[in-house]
DNA sequence: AGCACGCCGACT
DNA sequence: GTCGGCGTGCTC
């Protein structure tokens, strides 16, 4: 009888069982636990002797399937100390519920043929590719692919591929949620002669359980996916591809918070692979990487096809007639004006879902706020309720004022996407207009429809959220409206101005994807702001230098290391004396700065109250065990929840 | 984390 | 008189 230690997917830690058989590290079992039976994992942690031999009961290894391979294991680990968080709450990202019983017709995946769609390259990408080729057999080792929008980077990255498909072992290539689409699997199908694994948020069971196993057992040889798909258990994995590296959606905001382009550098470190982050826009952390010499630097200077960035243009919203009521201005007008007369497609892009982000009372100044969260309720015309964006908490708009009691007296301020569509509608009542946010589509189908109506010429004008800025490419779109400029920049945040700027390069970029020129409107009330003025002269490298600059001189990342811990619980005035407690305990060290505790911007969510404290440490520090220490000294109420966010992207 | 047991308020 | 709220205790 041999006596183990078992992991299981809750946050634990290990239990000793017995087993009849040797079972190596890793191997899945089924284990008797509580009144019910749960698969766990056989833990390479020692067992602990001092519970007693009577109280062990006994496990059985799930036939069939091949243990986690020790890379996972070493990986999880990793992760959870980096992160913070329980080993076993890192396992459970790394385990399919459910995967243990197996499809009678799993689907199988064919082998990628890398000499199937060979294209021409230009020059500069025939380099880039030599460049990527000449170490992906150097073992670990870091490069930016950095290239203007339509430089070909895909195109690049999937050379590379080739190279290790003619070789052994897996690859595994990470996207954002949204770029997962029709469009960029076509591109696959059409180099690679098949589709590739698919693991994102809209598999069915059967899909996930197939694909789950196919990467156990080394058949998957290609898997795409999105974040989560970086904690599969791959068993010879010899390439990681993260592309869209800066996108802001790699970093995980709820369960265990991590980001996972970070993640996947590190588990390219314990495969012992290449990985490449790709991006035109990159991250100043990743290019704070490049400066240092960790990463390499491959360029992709220009676009392919000639095509050339859109001609940006800045429109000062200050100067505009006060009693003029519309959000679009005139400028913008003509111009959707001209694209209809010519037969192109415009795209007005506003990162804010709804008609109206607040509605207020004319007679008070009441503002409608979600009885759950420190928030303003979202006016949504079309499904003709108020919505908070936060907690999902509906109702409908009242008839009276809850303050003064006065009747139909509220007015909405602001626009929201549908507000636009209104105006566009209102103007040009004879054109084809369309909305598209991600409340007004369901599935990732409907997005292909509306995709290829776009793509066939049936709409005129695009109105839309941050789900239009990446992924498709629309040869007859000229033109690109930004309708607030500088929303993204209020608020201020740590990323504000990383964010704004690659997302409104990223949504501009989608004009003059085609044949014919592009064109990009920035509708702005702060036109002399940094940002605005690199977008304006599509200067990335001043952007870059200033960012830079800022965060070396105030020791923010990729300077100095950054963690939040956010306090959070029902009863206020309890929450609050945690968080001033954990901050009394904070530890004195030079250079290691606690700032707060503050009110968290949304002091108020889900009917929880919400605390925090910003730590900012010098990059030497070992930043988990000075927090470990320090909040072991820090008794935590029960009713009261503490998180730790290490490298923080949301400040909310 | 789940899921039990265990004591105090509003309903058939 | 019950149904059910969530407080704390346990899982090898």
């Amino acid at each position: 009888m041999q006596r183990l230690s078992v992991l299981f997917p809750t946050p634990l830690g290990c239990f000793d069982y017995l087993s009849d058989t040797d079972l190596t590290i890793g191997t899945f079992v089924a284990a008797p636990f509580g009144r019910t039976t749960q698969t766990g994992v056989v833990w390479p942690t020692p067992p602990d002797t001092r519970v007693p031999h009577e109280k062990l009961k006994t496990v059985l290894p799930i036939p069939d399937t091949p243990p986690l391979p020790q890379q996972s294991l070493d990986f999880i680990n990793w992760v959870a100390k980096y992160t913070m968080n329980p080993v076993g709450m890192v396992l459970k990202m790394a385990l399919l519920r459910g995967f243990e019983k197996q499809s009678a017709h799993p689907t199988l995946f064919p082998e990628p043929n890398p000499g199937h769609g060979t294209i021409a390259f230009s020059p500069e990408q025939e380099a880039a590719v030599q460049a990527l080729i000449a170490s992906a057999d150097n073992g670990f080792n870091v490069s930016l692919l950095d290239g203007v929008t339509g430089s070909g980077k895909t195109e690049v990255y999937f050379e590379l591929m080739a190279h290790q498909l003619r070789q052994s072992g897996q690859i595994l290539v990470l996207l954002p949620e949204i770029i997962l689409t029709t469009q960029w699997l076509t591109r696959f199908e059409k180099r690679f002669g098949v589709r590739p694994a698919l693991w994102h948020s809209s598999l069915t069971p059967k899909q996930r359980r197939d694909t789950y196993r196919a990467v156990l057992n080394g058949t998957a040889r290609v898997v795409v996916g999105a974040r989560s798909a970086l904690f599969l258990p791959f068993r010879d994995l010899k390439l990681i591809i993260v592309d869209e590296e800066h996108d802001s959606s790699f970093k995980q905001e709820d369960g265990v918070l991590y980001q996972a382009r970070d993640m996947a550098v590190v588990r390219a470190k314990i495969a012992a692979c290449p990985i490449v982050l790709s991006s035109a826009t990159p991250s100043i952390e990743t290019y704070g990487n490049v400066q240092t010499g960790r990463y390499r630097h491959i360029v992709l200077p220009h676009r392919f096809n000639a095509a050339v960035f859109p001609e940006v243009h800045l429109i000062d919203m200050r100067h505009r007639d006060k009693k003029d009521r519309h959000f679009v201005s005139d400028e913008l007008i003509g111009e959707i004006q001209k694209r209809l007369t010519q037969k192109e497609q415009s795209l007005l892009f506003l990162n804010r879902r709804g008609y109206a982000p607040l509605v207020l009372c004319r007679a008070c100044g009441e503002r409608l706020t979600c009885p759950h969260c420190a928030a303003w309720l979202v006016e949504h015309k079309k499904k003709s309720v108020l919505q908070c964006h936060h907690c999902g908490y509906t109702r409908q708009k009242p008839k009276n004022c809850p303050k003064c009691g006065e009747t139909d007296c509220f007015i909405s301020c602001g626009p929201g996407v549908e507000r636009i569509y209104e105006e566009v509608c209102a103007r040009f009542p004879g054109a084809h207009v369309e909305q598209i946010t991600s409340d007004t589509l369901a599935s990732p189908k409907e997005f292909e429809d509306i995709a290829a109506r776009i793509q066939s010429g049936a709409i005129d004008v695009l109105i839309g959220t941050q789900i239009l800025a990446k992924g498709h490419d629309f040869a007859n779109l000229t033109l690109v409206g930004v309708i607030d400029a500088d929303m993204g920049l209020a608020g201020g945040d740590l990323r504000a101005g990383e964010r704004t700027f690659q997302l409104l390069h990223q949504v501009m970029g989608r004009a003059g994807r085609g044949q014919k020129k592009g064109v990009a409107f920035l509708q702005s009330y702060d036109p002399e702001n940094l940002i605005i003025q690199a977008l304006s002269d599509n200067d990335r490298s001043r952007f870059i230098q200033a960012e830079m600059a800022s965060r070396r001189l105030l020791h923010m990342p990729p300077f100095g290391k950054l963690a939040a811990l956010i306090v959070s619980g029902r009863d206020k005035a309890l929450t609050f004396e945690t968080i001033a407690h954990i901050a009394k305990k904070a530890p004195f060290k030079p250079d290691f700065d606690v700032l707060g505790p503050v009110p968290a911007p949304l002091h108020l969510l889900k009917n929880k109250h919400r605390f925090r404290l910003l730590i900012k440490a010098p990059k030497e520090e070992k930043l988990q065990s000075t927090l470990g220490t320090w909040l072991n000294q820090c008794r935590i109420p029960a009713g009261v929840d503490v998180r730790l966010d290490i490298d923080p992207y949301s400040f909310f």
